[in-house]
DNA sequence: AATTAATTTTGGAATCATTCTAAATAGTGC
DNA sequence: GCACTATTTAGAATGATTCCAAAATTAATT
């Protein structure tokens, strides 16, 4: 598993914005994360990790995923308290959860709609995000 | 602290709808959570239930709560994957979170922009429920 | 009011995701 | 390659929540 030379650069970028190394680790994270979009959590990313770094400790797998979301490459995501999943999409945007088939999926909201959201808040107050999580049933039959 | 009438009347129908008996424990919770509004963790709901119940205990508190919201009269909010916290509004709202102060608000949304946000959803989805959690500043200055 | 049956409460142990810690290892600039 | 600092590692610690089995309470029946 390769990272592409765009996203090499993004992530060299970002790591040295905020003063932080590129190490295997994080680099090998990273790539797990962009390969297969589907919200893992750290437990899932440890599990694929292991398969090509099998050294690799879970408070590794953490402590990346806390520089990797600080740095502003990856987005955390979250169902009431079950564990934190990962998100290497940074548009705004929200999370479908399908409780039949437990998939996560990216729900894109238009511009507009944002803007009525936040305007929704009374005067005074400001946001900085929002976070909107559907659930309910997608209607594939995968599980 | 005592419960209203109509509360009461609310308490023993759900209680009794759905097969539960009625508790002076659940009682005290829902009345606490109903006095209060102020969006609290099981821990701070525990402190304040000890105050008139010196004998309650914690795992009575999260079992209270659980059966309020299995039941209908509570709703959970979380932020991310910090602890829990209880709502007793049940009309469809959102939920501010003010990182200043600490202070959950709730927001109303309109009809339309629960439909819009509905209907931002690919063919084939539906969703049972929709979580809405901003962050941000409040511009309140308590503390 | 006493008896029984079923549910609830209780305190403490267990669980699970996550964070912390201190020693070992790996990057970076010279 | 050396020294300096950041990172990784394994395991212990934490904190919210759930589980457990015994004691207490409630509801139904006599």
């Amino acid at each position: 598993m390769q990272l592409s030379v765009p996203h090499k650069a993004l992530l060299d970028k970002a790591l040295e914005r905020s003063g932080q190394r590129l190490t295997r680790q994080r680099e090998h994270i990273f790539a797990l994360l962009l390969e297969k979009r589907d919200h893992p959590t750290a437990d899932e990313i440890y599990a694929r990790a292991c398969i090509e770094m099998p050294s690799i400790s879970l408070a590794t797998v953490y402590n990346c995923l806390e520089i990797l979301t600080e740095t502003g490459l990856l987005r955390q995501v979250n169902f009431e308290r079950e564990p934190t999943r990962y998100c290497p999409n940074l548009t705004q945007h929200a999370h479908f959860y399908c409780r039949e088939s437990g998939q996560v999926i990216d729900i894109d909201l238009s511009e507009q709609l944002i803007a009525q959201l936040m305007a929704a808040l009374p005067k005074g107050f400001s946001a900085n995000h929002i976070d909107i999580a559907y659930d309910g049933q997608c209607g594939s039959d995968r599980h």
